[in-house]
DNA sequence: CCGCAAAGTAAGTACTTACTTACCATCACT
DNA sequence: AGTGATGGTAAGTAAGTACTTACTTTGCGG
């Protein structure tokens, strides 16, 4: 086998370790089990754990298959259409944790034992979810379509739902016990919610 | 030092630990040196790890200082205050987890690990929130009060707000540096967008 | 077919881990 | 003073742990 396939084969069976049981939790014996090789394969791949983990989360936080909120609503937000805004961004979202729920596991790893790359990857996406939402909101705002209020709230209170559904559906509630709906509707329903409860045309 | 007290001390530094570092993470070592006793010692009031491990989610699921959503807002339900038994409800938490920032974690890190006890608190708490502000939803969808939509999304979207803003407040965001906010003006506004969002009234 | 680099491994090493054993010290109470 | 329960420890043990070394196999260009 290439070292380039075996390297990257030993990255996906450490990302499905690291995420079930964290870092602490999986034996590098485990690793090369799992990838059926030696563990002497492993470390000729990586310097130690620590490096197959950072190169773990690095590739999970910066790879292509990762979310772009950007693009998603950039044709909503030229257009003010709040409900395409709001709604792409949580459907993306869902959707993004539903095919890749270890990423959701890994990252809450991370944070745990307080692995930079999760303070990195809150600084460079959250951040900028925060910014990008925050943005629009202050300015519908201005325009008189929302009410005025620190538009961060606005934003956490959204993010807070998203990702709140996000985590009972694939670590609490995996079997749905408590709220089974689909991810179009959920993300409908939640920026109704939203919408309607940051709307200046309320009550 | 009586055996009673020393008990109640290593699980209060095993507590501290954990929550740091998750289960895998700590050793029983680091738990006798910080309880400034011996190895031996953490063995002869604990079976073993596993039995310390769950006795203090045990512990801190099960003891006093738990939450009592029920008595929280009981007044507030039966004069069908909308406003107090959503504001209550997310001020409690929000203290709550405040106050005692150990649970969150630790919760977290069962979670993760597939520990039992994770289960068995969404099973038992999470599940008797859900109904109890489920109910209450539904109740006031019929008195017109609110829309109508599944009272469990109703409820998800709240509890997401509340968890997601405390996940951040000690977890990915300790300096508040994306928003910074009283528990006070956090609960107030949360339930300002709820209940617009769900109000019947909305244009 | 040879040479040789790359892919791979078996069997370590040095250290840590959870957990035990065998032994002390200090009281309370006769 | 003696005795026995109680709180405590030093020094283990056996099984991991991350990581290394010294060695074999495999495929491929000349």
């Amino acid at each position: 086998m290439a070292a380039e396939d075996r390297r990257s084969q030993i990255l996906r069976v450490a990302v499905s370790l690291f995420s079930q049981r964290g870092f602490g939790g999986t034996t590098t014996k485990e690793i090369a089990q799992a990838a059926g090789v030696s563990e002497a394969m492993v470390f000729r791949h990586f310097a130690n754990k620590q490096e197959l983990y950072s190169a773990i989360l690095d590739h999970k936080a910066c790879s292509g298959d990762a979310m772009n909120p950007e693009a998603l609503v950039a044709e909503a937000l030229k257009e003010k259409d709040d409900r395409a805004v709001f709604e792409r961004l949580a459907l993306g979202a869902l959707e993004h944790h539903e095919c890749d729920p270890e990423f959701q596991r890994l990252l809450l790893h991370a944070a745990l034992e307080g692995h930079e790359l999760a303070q990195m990857f809150f600084e460079k996406f959250v951040r900028r979810v925060y910014e990008l939402l925050g943005d629009y909101v202050a300015e519908r705002q201005r325009d008189g379509a929302m009410t005025a209020m620190d538009p961060a709230i606005v934003v956490r209170a959204f993010i807070g739902m998203i990702i709140h559904h996000s985590l009972n559906n694939n670590l609490w509630d995996p079997k749905r016990r408590l709220l089974r709906i689909s991810n179009q509707e959920a993300a409908k329903q939640f920026s109704d919610i939203l919408l309607n409860g940051i709307s200046s045309k309320a009550a």
